[in-house]
DNA sequence: AATACTACTGAACTACGTTCAAAGTAGTCA
DNA sequence: TGACTACTTTGAACGTAGTTCAGTAGTATT
């Protein structure tokens, strides 16, 4: 029966995760203090535990979250971008970058949350990684169409992978970061070198 | 003058250099705890806040090893290598897979500090960086030398970085890690496709 | 309305990193 | 050598986290 309680309940989780999600994004993952969260949502510390197991728990929610509209926003390139593969996955990339610079601490939350040691990451992570790389697959395929297609998911994660590496070792400022369109750059000689047909 | 204190002094931090890099390769970065370490190195707990301003100054330290550590692998694969500049790229970014792989925490170390926000990474970081960057460079003037020095420092920072994100996500585990021959294929796929010259 | 069950509360517990007054030790000089 | 001074080391105590759970308040059932 979906009590007052039940309602109650599930009314707080989102109002947790709302919270959590703004403190992360302003002041990243190690700002989010249970004590801070419970007075902010006007309720007890414990109630936090009623809902979510534990912190993580709570960052995992959030990322949940992150990462859609991350998908979300990588789609909305796509669907915008010329006919031509190369340059959807170009555009996709950059959308990537644009995204992780964009929502610095957020994207950074993505990757920070300390899991469990052999814990597998959770399913919804999963599939929404499984979705972008459908998003690279789709244009690689139409690239290389006589690759198979273990070839074509190995250099489907590998291109994820580099895009991920750029954006990632790029964006850190305390390596002396990189300008934004170097940036890009970076993206597009990579990218647009991989689907040169020998 | 250099006293009696002083060499004490210097004993002892090369003394928890070595139990937290130690500690770091078996349990990784979550487990240094500085009470363990005290009782480790037979000092007390204060006595680490006169050799190091705080653990993360100390990890940073072992960072430093292990940095240099994963520097010499690669010069030593480069020195190994044959003339060929695109077989010199694959087998150091292999050398770099190999020491992530056999030296994991040690390696994520590297990256999971927490730095200050804002704070630039220490010089040595920056250096060992540099040179890694030297090894990559070299090859790719050859590979291409027709471009400008701008150009190859891009790709040579695109490439690393490349490397890197294949390696990072690709022994990543809570995301259903790749076999490390997969691994390498990708390295090499990119890697070769890379350095074909239009 | 009385009863039984469940959920919520927040003080208390544990586990950290870090500090600093007190105790110890090294260097100096008569 | 022994007394004095300055520096070094110590570890109990502090502050700040996440997390728990006995007591209380609220909800559903009869």
């Amino acid at each position: 029966m979906a009590t007052k309680t039940e309602l109650r309940r599930q009314e707080l989780r989102d109002n947790l995760i709302t919270i959590a999600e703004r403190t992360i994004a302003k002041k990243g993952l190690t700002a989010l203090r249970a004590r801070d969260l419970a007075s902010e949502a006007g309720c007890a510390v414990g109630a936090i535990y009623n809902v979510f197991g534990d912190l993580t728990d709570l960052v995992l929610a959030v990322n949940a979250r992150t990462f859609h509209r991350l998908g979300a926003d990588v789609a909305e390139a796509l669907a915008e971008a010329p006919q031509d593969p190369v340059e959807q996955l170009v555009i996709m990339a950059q959308a990537y970058h644009r995204f992780a610079a964009d929502n610095h601490l957020s994207w950074r939350a993505l990757f920070d949350v300390e899991r469990a040691p052999g814990e597998a990451a959770p399913d919804w992570y999963l599939q929404e990684m499984g979705q972008l790389f459908t998003y690279i697959s789709d244009p690689l395929a139409a690239i290389f169409p006589d690759r198979d297609s273990h070839e074509l998911a190995l250099l489907t994660r590998a291109l994820f992978s580099s895009v991920h590496g750029i954006v990632l070792l790029g964006l850190d400022e305390a390596s002396a970061g990189v300008p934004s369109d170097d940036i890009d750059r970076m993206i597009a000689l990579v990218l647009r070198q991989i689907a040169i047909v020998k």
